[in-house]
DNA sequence: AGTGTATCCTGCAGGC
DNA sequence: TGCCTGCAGGATACAC
């Protein structure tokens, strides 16, 4: 569910609220969230201080006072909600409660369950820090530096932009319309994009990842806000879940196909299907 | 190296 | 109304 403009809104909604409190009590509901046991977790967090909130790709990352990271992955349906008194009314699956010294209430709330809480030394952070590849929104990623990486790739350029490791940030929703704005195919292989087109690719992913951020990110059904409210992009979405409607540039049918196990949606018009070269 | 498949889990929409 | 199937913003492990 959530991709980098979701926790995004959700780590500038919780930064005022969180930075410089001290965590009280843990409380672990669903303990196949975590990667430790409960107890474990808990003593790690309690008595800490969060001394900077920030987000890395699709994670928040809670930097802890004892130089400890508290590192969330969201999952599909994971969210973290705030609420100065009592529990967020928004939460229907709470699965971990921080509690804040001299109250505050932040609510990890994840239908699925497929997020992870885990907390890590330094050492832990830096690799996993290290593991993903860059800010897709940093200054300093230029379209150079991604027709680099993607001349070393023969994967889709769908599956590619998906891969953590080349991309920090972006999913399912986001590659799509990147690569709708962009008029590339998914299934074009990394390294045939012509210079022309990893121009186009670039300037796509960061003004659709900017655009997001601005309306909030994207609620299609469960995505909330650290307060609980939707984000308001779902209307501009020019082509994840548009099947059979019209494409916003051409007027030709938005199409579905299935690679890499997950649907893509594109315009056969505006992004021509490759030539895999018949033999 | 890249890709298809399965897995974790719940809820909802659509077909009959 | 009820039952069944398929599908979902993610990440990973496996076999080929």
């Amino acid at each position: 569910m959530p991709e980098l403009p979701e926790v995004e809104t959700i780590v500038r909604g919780l930064k005022p609220r969180v930075t410089g409190r001290r965590i009280g009590r843990v409380r672990v509901l669903r303990p196949d969230l975590l990667r430790e046991d409960p107890e474990a977790f808990s003593a790690r967090l309690e008595a800490r201080t969060v001394v900077r909130l920030e987000r890395r790709g699709k994670n928040l990352a809670f930097a802890l006072s004892d130089d400890g990271t508290l590192l969330v992955n969201l999952g599909m349906t994971g969210g973290m909600l705030f609420s100065e008194n009592g529990e967020p009314a928004e939460a229907t699956h709470p699965g971990v409660r921080f509690l804040f010294q001299g109250g505050g209430r932040l609510v990890y709330d994840d239908t699925r369950r497929f997020g992870v809480l885990e907390v890590l030394d330094p050492e832990q952070w830096r690799d996993r820090d290290r593991a993903l590849g860059p800010e897709p929104l940093a200054d300093g990623y230029s379209a150079r530096k991604m027709a680099r990486a993607l001349e070393a790739s023969r994967s889709p350029v769908r599956s590619w932009l998906l891969d953590q490791r080349k991309l920090a940030g972006v999913g399912n929703i986001y590659a799509n319309e990147a690569l709708h704005r962009a008029r590339i195919h998914p299934a074009r292989r990394a390294r045939t994009l012509t210079s022309d087109e990893v121009t186009r690719l670039h300037r796509a992913i960061r003004a659709v990842l900017r655009d997001a951020i601005r309306a909030r990110g994207t609620t299609f059904r469960d995505y909330r806000d650290a307060d609980g409210e939707r984000g308001s992009f779902a209307p501009e979405l020019r082509a994840y879940g548009r099947e059979a409607e019209p494409c916003a540039r051409c007027g030709d049918e938005i199409r579905r196909v299935v690679f890499g196990n997950r649907a893509a949606f594109h315009c056969p018009t505006c992004q021509p299907e490759p030539d895999e070269g018949l033999p």
